[in-house]
DNA sequence: GAATAAATTGAATCATTATTCACTCTTTAG
DNA sequence: CTAAAGAGTGAATAATGATTCAATTTATTC
């Protein structure tokens, strides 16, 4: 026998495979899934396209893999600020503006994160996703409801809501590109959404 | 000379051309555009696929023609509903509840219009669709905040973000097919929704 | 019916991308 | 240094789907 996979191998194809990864995101936060083709992305990570094919089984499992990623960071961010402790208003505030400023500074990471169709491998891990969202959200509405700070209502449909209320401001032709906004328009953005999302569930006597 | 362009044959061609636009909206309404491939529509509309070239200047000019057609219904209705004279929030409520149900009638052919990644042109033509929409409930929410029927607010952010929220909340993978709901359960969800939005824009006072 | 012009056809072509694999290059162990 | 085994390469292949166009058919006029 001759050769054997040592610590320093190892530890080689795990930057590449992580660099892959990163270069991916790269191209995903700046022009959508659309924008990763194979080639590119070896290009990108200074690699050959077999390589790629190395490190992955495919398209859609890398792609599945860099979703994965992506996503278990946002949904952290947001589950964190949900599970401080006290109002539950205050908690959702704060994690609507976390959602919000977030995608508001990476809009096509979040437009591909939130509806860009791309496999049935990254459907399936949108699901899960969208259901770590609903779950955060819906059980913050579930206590506020009990406890009286927010009016009665169906909350997964409101966790949906919000959720969707969120993107299409954001990520929507409407709104301006994201690049182009002040400091101070990209904040009044963000107080506005995250005003309304609030006033949308909270009880109608204040 | 010989042949000469007739009353019946200009009739024939229209026809065909309607036919194509027909089945080209079949075939979005049940997978997107994604599954409106020029070879699917000239099968089904009994052409070759050089046909849908005579009648077309490419599939890109076609898809944007069918765009205009369907948003151009779905905008009237919306329309149609917020100029009735009165209350501004019960012209609000009908227009949601038409936007709602339409869409939940045809959900693919929703998501299609409303967020499906086509091309450039499709593109154009989803940013005066969106436009068209937020002129309308824009002016609804302007006028109904002037009144008192609303709660001050960004009225184009809030345009926004009430399709954003009957958007997710219908065709976002969270929501179970609409196939699958009873008509007492699809009814349910249209009112939970419109009661969401409705108090989105309410004043807290009720 | 013949001549003409337009309409129709669909196989061939072009374009784009994911994927493969025979080959070369590196690393390791002895 | 050499042999073995894995890692890396990228041209070739495969799959998909839009578009073209030479040949054919059909409609019209005289």
């Amino acid at each position: 026998m001759a050769y054997r996979e040592t610590p320093r191998m190892r530890e080689r194809k795990a930057a590449t495979r992580q660099r892959i990864l990163a270069v991916t995101h790269e191209r995903v936060a700046t022009g959508g899934f659309r924008n990763a083709s194979v080639a590119g992305i070896a290009g990108d990570a200074g690699v050959a396209i077999g390589s790629v094919y190395r490190h992955f089984d495919g398209k859609s499992e890398l792609f599945a893999e860099l979703f994965r990623n992506a996503t278990q960071r946002e949904v952290q961010r947001v589950a964190e600020a949900l599970e401080q402790p006290g109002s539950r208003q205050q908690a959702l505030q704060e994690a609507l503006r976390v959602f919000a400023q977030r995608a508001l500074r990476a809009p096509n990471l979040a437009w591909a994160l939130i509806a860009e169709p791309v496999d049935p491998l990254v459907d399936e891990e949108r699901l899960r996703y969208r259901e770590a969202y609903a779950r955060h959200f819906q059980s913050a509405l579930e206590q506020g409801i009990a406890n009286g700070e927010f009016a009665p209502q169906n909350p997964r449909l409101a966790s949906a809501a919000l959720v969707g209320a969120i993107a299409e401001s954001l990520v929507g032709p409407l709104s301006p590109a994201a690049a182009d906004l002040s400091q101070d328009a990209a904040s009044q953005l963000i107080e506005d959404i995250v005003q309304f999302c609030l006033h949308a569930v909270q009880p109608l006597g204040g």
